[in-house]
DNA sequence: TAAACTATTTCATTTTATGAAATACTAAAG
DNA sequence: CTTTAGTATTTCATAAAATGAAATAGTTTA
């Protein structure tokens, strides 16, 4: 028995979808056929009962599925006391973060992580800030920068590195605001700052003028930048911006707090020993 | 990471030699060294310190000795519950016996035993009675039917099925004994009934005439009927001997009571279901 | 009836595992 | 010293297994 099929039936107990596994574990779906075959085969019974439509667990294969959990969780686990018996730490882990952080944060997290575990190498994926709590649940990723979403799930570890506050800002054209409710808004599809401003505008009576819900606090600087109307940021966001100077912040903008950046990561992911010492290289400000 | 891979580890760990775990486990040599070297590498760790002339554990070796145990222990677990829960015992079993035993118990054994589990295969192998134990505590076999040898070893467990009085046998011609003394013997090299006839020449004060040593008690009667000497086996073999005719047996003879003959198994093996059911079919009479 | 969706099978190709023989090295025996 | 015997390893040709692209087959939805 192979620890790589236990995995790959695992998946598959879990998402019931031949092609949707074999795409999430890099593999030919005709290959996860076969796999699974064969393991029904050298167990002599059914895992999954399935037709062209529908992929069921068995009795079977939920007993296996129960030993397959715990058999790759030890070996894991052995493979972690092997790392830190016997030598350096070395592998990947990937880290998740937005452009804003990868600037103003991971730079330095990273050449200091560096210098004291060479052979760790990092898998870096850059994209909207919003995401990263979800692609750390979802396991995509190890690690990743995020904003403290106000309350964290149990299974979800967070460790605070920075906070910022969140400001208005404006081209310099538009940088008095006459009327809160029809003063064009550029905001984010989701995050901390949209729901403290969704919040805000409740409490106001505001019923704002959204004129575009971006995907990434960046675009929204450029998009505030270029006339667009009013965008909402943490500050730390304009900071990195090579367009702060084309933008002005609105002193009296509404006051909506700060927002406390850290890292964030599945506590079972906490067990890994690179992850881990990634995390534990972050001291606290 | 594959069972296979940990099962010829942990034979090499214990065997601590490349020749003979590879032929234990039957692979080649080269294959097996690779399959270390895989390892190793794989672990990224060396898991036998070794020269052209020896091989020792080394530390993290140590470790995965100790995974690789529990590993292999839970997954043959987890085989088990997975043929208790689901469906038809089946799979295969080896039993060693004499031929003596083939013809008296086990075909009775095995006609019954494959009516209630006719997906288990036999393999049957035959030779002397005394080397059964020895097969079965070395893990050759899974089941043997042994003579009892007085005291077991705690890992062995025992279920008596029949018991055979020792006698003493001699073709026609040699059917008067005048001296214990002169007489030639052809006895077994090993074995309880050795044991016994050994103590009761040295509490006689008989320095026997030992012609010949033989392996098999079946060869004794063969080499008895043909006038070599006496020979002392349990009735048993000669019951079932088609020489039985040529031989008498010597009333006067030692009288060296009588041998248990049982199933022997090491205690762990019977954790396999085949093998359980095999021993459970058995009752004691 | 067609189109979309899925798991499976086919088939040619690549990758990996394998064993026989050669090799390299060491210790012990002449 | 040289030879021999005992080992693990490497080489090399071959066999076995795994793989993915494409074809297939079956079901549901439009």
């Amino acid at each position: 028995m192979d620890t790589r099929d236990l995995q790959l039936f695992l998946h598959l107990s879990d998402s019931l979808h031949f092609g949707r596994t074999s795409q999430a574990m890099h593999i030919s779906a005709s290959a996860l056929t076969r796999t699974i075959q064969n393991l029904e085969e050298s167990l002599d019974t059914r895992l999954f009962e399935r037709d062209n439509r529908s992929v069921a667990l068995t009795r079977s294969g939920q007993l296996l599925q129960d030993y397959a959990r715990e058999a790759i969780q030890k070996w894991q686990q052995f493979q972690y006391s092997l790392m830190e018996e016997t030598q350096e730490l070395q592998g990947n882990i990937s880290i998740y973060c937005s452009v804003t952080a990868s600037y103003s944060f991971l730079y330095n997290i990273l050449t200091q992580f560096r210098q004291a575990h060479p052979k760790i190498g990092i898998r870096l994926h850059t994209g909207s800030a919003e995401y990263s709590i979800d692609r750390v649940q979802e396991g995509l990723e190890d690690l990743a920068i995020a904003t403290h979403p106000g309350k964290l799930t149990k299974p979800l570890d967070f460790k605070p590195i920075a906070t910022s506050p969140i400001v208005t800002i404006a081209s310099r054209e538009m940088a008095v605001v006459d009327c809160w409710d029809t003063v064009p808004f550029i905001l984010s599809e989701k995050g901390v700052v949209r729901k403290r401003l969704n919040s805000w505008f409740q409490q106001q009576g505001i019923k704002p003028n959204i004129y575009a819900q971006v995907d990434g606090n960046e675009a929204i600087v450029s998009m505030v930048s270029l006339g667009y109307g009013l965008g909402v940021i943490p500050k730390i966001v304009l900071e990195n911006s090579p367009l702060a100077t084309e933008v002005v912040i609105l002193q009296l903008g509404p006051k909506l707090g700060k927002i406390e950046v850290g890292l964030c990561a599945l506590k079972k992911k906490l067990q890994n020993p690179l992850t881990k010492a990634l995390w534990d290289s972050i001291k606290t400000t």
